[in-house]
DNA sequence: CCGTTGCGTTAGTCACACTAACGATGTACG
DNA sequence: CGTACATCGTTAGTGTGACTAACGCAACGG
């Protein structure tokens, strides 16, 4: 009893994705990453501001200034990506970016006032988003949820860390 | 008693992501949905397939055949994407693509015998990866996890169809 | 002194989601 | 019956995100 097209239902297929891809989690989860990113991104757009710049401002703010590699490391941005995001949050002035005296390959980021400004006022934003976000579980259920998610991140990025390239594999076609 | 500057922990930073990160919802989804996807991805290539090659199988075997943009809305994959990944289908004799008679803008897409059988062999594939990608979680975590990602999708599927085009908002730097 | 390692930066790759526009065809309606 | 409109397959292109490669420079370590 899984297909529906030789019965009486009219089914050209057009209706709905099919079982096995409802349920598969890999699936989900790009799926729904994707109306989040979507989400978050829009959001952020309306006050002039991108995902990268609050992760970058938050981090200063929580672990204090830092090299533009060590916010790579702390944010997860590539440090080829890092310069972009510090070039925008440095035209805004929200960062300040100076070089170490005590090693002179380094730059110094520290948040400015504005940025420390800012950095509520975008905390703000966030939670208004992912209460669109996770609109329809309840709190305890978005707790469940960013816990699992938690672990399976936690598992990951121990057994996987950044750098573990993808691979090509075989290619029998073209 | 955030910050651990000043302290005896010599912490540069370089340590980890900072909490107002760790627990964003939405990060967490776009992290773990990038692991997942090379995962997924790296698995698939392995056996000489894409995750669209596995959808639009599954579609065709669940719902029988269709068109090519009947194919796009049971699978979501864009009717400009779905011409390649069939492009690929075919050269592996997974699918065949034959003008509907009934419709000459049509076309009609069959799951050819190879298909057929190529299909528990995804299935096992994808298996043995979603146990790595849920590795952590005991069944019962796993079947919450997906509950809870299905309402969400389904929550973010009805309000915002696929067609709602990202906004541009207002850029006031460059 | 020299090799390695880390830094900031530039440039480029690949996949994904999505838009725009096209010609050919089909459908509805006045 | 004709014409406006919708749909189909296809091509081309956009923007973003993750990531690689290579660079010149500076620091560290033997």
């Amino acid at each position: 009893m899984i297909t529906a097209e030789a019965a009486d239902m009219p089914d050209d297929g057009t209706s709905r994705t099919p079982d096995r891809l409802r349920r598969l989690p890999s699936r989900q989860l790009s799926q729904l990453t994707t109306r989040s990113d979507r989400l978050i991104n829009e959001g952020l757009a309306r006050v002039d501001a991108r995902k990268w710049h609050y992760a970058v401002l938050a981090s200063l703010q929580e672990y204090g200034p830092g090299s533009q590699a060590a916010l790579s490391r702390r944010t997860g941005i590539y440090r080829s990506d890092m310069v972009g995001v510090l070039n925008e949050l440095a035209e805004r002035d929200l960062v300040e970016r100076v070089p170490d005296p005590d090693d002179r390959r380094r730059n110094i980021i520290t948040i400015s006032a504005r940025g420390r400004r800012r950095l509520p006022r975008l905390d703000k934003v966030l939670d208004d988003l992912h209460d669109e976000l996770l609109a329809p579980l309840s709190p305890a259920e978005r707790d469940q949820l960013t816990r699992l998610l938690g672990r399976l991140l936690d598992y990951h990025t121990r057994t996987a860390p950044p750098g573990t390239a993808p691979r090509r594999a075989g290619e029998t076609g073209e």
